[in-house]
DNA sequence: AAGAACTCCTGTTGGC
DNA sequence: TGCCAACAGGAGTTCT
């Protein structure tokens, strides 16, 4: 579900009413989401401010003020949202009477000291969270393996055609494997590599020459990479079943999307009169215009 | 050891 | 209408 822009834009939401703010209470309603929840970690938060929220891949980040880090993942269908005190919360209205403010699937909900609370659902629980020291948060099993930032300057076309040198494997299964670079999922992969008119089949070696130099079409692709990132983070993210931003609005980038979800529609490209076709690799859903995405 | 398949979980959708 | 298979913004684990 969520990938970096939809991630960021729920850090950006929560930011305002999370930093500075310390933890009340924590209702939590079962003891597992993908993983079991840390121990104590109802207790472990009451009382805790936070300094920081912060994001790593798909990762929220949110620093607490003795050392620890709550770190959260909305895997697929993770949402969280404010419900402001004063006035009614935009995403309540829906379970108004007959499920009281328990919703099936809401899981966790953070009291605020100031009388706001953040309430975690997630229908598949692919979600998860955890408390980990800063100072061990590096060589954590979730974090030691991750690869570049993608909006970060390290991500250039040098960087990544010495990665994808000698890879075997299609340059789509590259682009989300977050080992390589951190962030981009399914939706993102699909818009980047049509936007770089590359075909997801590609070998990812192919994007490097033997040397591990970037090509024409390597650069293309962190430029696409790039854009389509940051065009969908100025979006608010893409809003398909269960995303929307914390304060319960919805993100609009699905809008602009040209080939994700597409299938059998015409290419957008200018000048193309191809059709989108949808393909399965590695068990996802690729998208893309066989005719102009070589 | 890399790369693909399988797995967790619940809900929705489309075809017969 | 009902039933059932396919599919969904992810990613750790297990196979080949």
């Amino acid at each position: 579900m969520p990938e970096l822009p939809e991630v960021e834009t729920v850090r950006l939401g929560l930011a305002p009413v999370l930093v500075g703010n310390s933890f009340a209470s924590v209702e939590q309603r079962r003891g597992d989401l993908r993983f079991p929840l840390p121990k104590h970690f109802a207790a472990r938060l009451q009382g805790r401010k936070v300094d920081a929220l912060d994001r790593r891949a798909k990762y929220l980040l949110a620093r607490l003020d003795d050392g620890e880090v709550l770190v959260m993942h909305l895997g697929m269908t993770g949402r969280l949202s404010i419900d402001h005190a004063n006035g009614k919360s935009l995403d309540l209205g829906e379970f108004a009477d007959e499920q009281k403010r328990t919703p099936k699937h809401e899981h966790i909900v953070f009291h605020l000291a100031d009388g706001t609370a953040i309430r975690y659902s997630d229908t598949r629980r692919f979600g998860l969270m955890d408390l980990i020291a800063s100072e061990a948060l590096p060589a954590h099993a979730l974090f030691k393996g991750l690869g570049v930032e993608p909006l970060s300057a390290e991500f250039t076309p040098d960087w990544l055609a010495a990665k994808l040198k000698g890879k075997a494997t299609s340059i789509k299964a590259a682009l989300i494997d977050q080992r390589l670079i951190a962030g981009i999922g399914n939706i993102y992969a699909c818009e980047a590599l049509f936007r770089a008119g590359i075909s997801p089949i590609r070998l990812a070696r192919t994007l490097a020459t033997k040397t591990g130099k970037p090509r024409k079409a390597t650069e293309a692709l962190v430029k696409a990479v790039k854009s389509v990132l940051a065009e969908a983070i100025k979006a608010g993210g893409s809003s398909l079943r269960d995303y929307a931003r914390a304060d319960g609005r919805l993100g609009s980038f699905q809008h602009s999307f040209k080939v994700y979800g597409r299938e059998g529609k015409p290419c957008r490209k200018k000048g193309c009169r191809g059709t989108v076709r949808r393909i399965v690799q590695s068990g996802r859903s690729t998208f893309y215009c066989p005719s102009c995405q070589r």
